[in-house]
DNA sequence: GTTCCGCATGAATCGATAG
DNA sequence: ACTATCGATTCATGCGGAA
């Protein structure tokens, strides 16, 4: 099955320098946010918008190169907005890995439930983002059964709820169920998620900014991966994905720019798991391990 | 300003057709959920994904012509799922509508609470559809005070305030119907909503199910126009768009292909506004108003 | 040990100001 | 004219300290 590949790892540098390194079809599971166009200029330049397809496909080629054949990749990306359109530059990015081979197989739906704050005159507040689920096959794995919920409390009190709910926001208790262990709720019924996922990015952790929650690679990462499965992040940023993986028992290969990132990335994976990633190695931080 | 445009009418034919008959720029706002591809076959012809941008294109010129520089095109719409993928004629239509001069402003997302049911190997149930707003200039009529909702965790703060909580109680009880009125939320305690909408589609209707809910064009037609306007829905269906501009006092202009719906649409808004509706004329079916 | 309140913090966007 | 920078705007979340 291929050659060996080190794991548990996060590898600092440009990640199409790095991905080049990886053999063939050794992922089960890529799962990244990669820097919106004109976004973190002092890490990837700044990458225009009109740039930014021809910018992120060579990327994305490498990306199904090494992806398994029964693998899934999920790109969460966000138009901003250019001039006061939003850009096209997603849906361009979309069209244009369909002519590499990828199959858009779906589109999940990120609800942030605590989105940026402000007012302008022609839009109101951004709260929502896409998360492609892009597939080299038509047949590929997936574990619905793993990202069940529970039914009744936060689903059908909705729906009795009309008068309320109407066109009230989302009712902030509803946690949707995302991140629940499903041995917590055995006993009780449990039915399939949509294709919607209710979730708050995390914003008080003063340490690190992370792009999404927690609990969003976590729930992909449950539902298109076993145990001991391989998931790939090629713009790890503070490690949020490899948290994820670390957490449900799968392995992880991150790919960072910035050194600073790799390090705190990993001091929090040490916290939360200190036996298991003091066997990991990373790249060019040795120095920072022995921090703890 | 332009000839008198006969309003509150809903016409029978093929939009393609009667939209030439419109002047130009007579329409405040245009709120639509076209077929989607391969749907409705029985009516217009079941266009295929692959066909279905070169038939829309032409429609959405003439949507062009007839709204104001200042008005809104609201265009509710999703991908169905082409052979396993999501098809792309959804992005392709919005990149050639810029190509036509439409400013793709921005996307509200509808998270439908409670989809269709069923379970499929590869994807969940499909919760949410675009709403895209399209702008003939960047200056665009938007009423955002019109569609403020209660702040986050307003209700845990009222709970906790008994005489407070009766009061609310009350007004929710009295305006338990439709729309939820901003005037039973003045006081304080409102934010401006974000570009997601939670509403939930309706259930079972005997004759036909409405592509949106009520509360839908509803929402659209208190952020985009005011009292008085005209909104245009060139395929109207059972009348849906219709019902929210007369709930609301603005005027409409349906178009729509099959005359049972049309006779459909004529029989509710005239149940829910008989004094309204018989004044209003419809277009080749005069012999349906007879009935009542 | 609870509950409550204050506060910092976000993949934001617009419009004005400055070079 | 065109680009870069900056202030103003705004609210859900979770932390820490106080009662």
């Amino acid at each position: 099955m291929g050659k060996q590949i080190e794991t548990n790892i996060i590898h600092h540098g440009d990640c199409r320098r790095i991905l080049q390194t990886l053999p063939d079809e050794c992922v089960d599971l890529i799962v990244t946010s990669p820097p919106y166009a004109d976004r973190r200029k002092h890490t990837y330049g700044g990458v225009p918008p009109d740039e930014y397809v021809g910018w992120f496909l060579p990327i994305t080629a490498e990306l199904r190169r090494v992806l398994k054949p029964e693998g899934s990749f999920i790109l969460n990306i966000k138009e901003r907005v250019v001039d006061g359109e939003r850009g096209t530059y997603v849906m361009e990015l979309v069209l244009a890995m369909r002519k590499q081979g990828w199959l858009w197989t779906e589109e999940y739906c990120w609800h942030k439930k605590n989105c940026y704050p402000g007012k302008w005159p022609n839009r109101f507040r951004d709260a929502w983002e896409h998360c492609y689920h892009l597939t080299k096959q038509k047949e590929f794995k997936m574990f619905q059964e793993a990202v069940m919920v529970p039914m009744g409390d936060w689903a059908e009190k909705r729906l009795k709820n009309l008068s309320k709910t109407d066109l009230v926001r989302d009712e902030s208790r509803s946690k949707s169920g995302f991140g629940k262990r499903v041995a917590n709720w055995i006993g009780r019924d449990l039915v399939y998620p949509t294709n919607v996922l209710h979730l708050a990015t995390e914003v008080s952790n003063k340490n690190h900014s992370a792009v999404f929650p927690l609990e969003l690679p976590m729930w992909f990462i449950r539902l298109f991966t076993q145990k001991g499965d391989l998931v790939l992040d090629p713009f790890m940023g503070s490690g949020t994905t490899a948290r994820a993986a670390v957490k449900l028992d799968r392995k992880y290969v991150g790919i960072e720019l910035q050194q600073e990132y790799i390090g705190l990335a990993n001091r929090v994976l040490q916290a939360e798991q200190p036996a298991l990633i003091a066997e990991s190695k990373t790249a060019y931080s040795v120095k920072k391990r022995k921090k703890r």
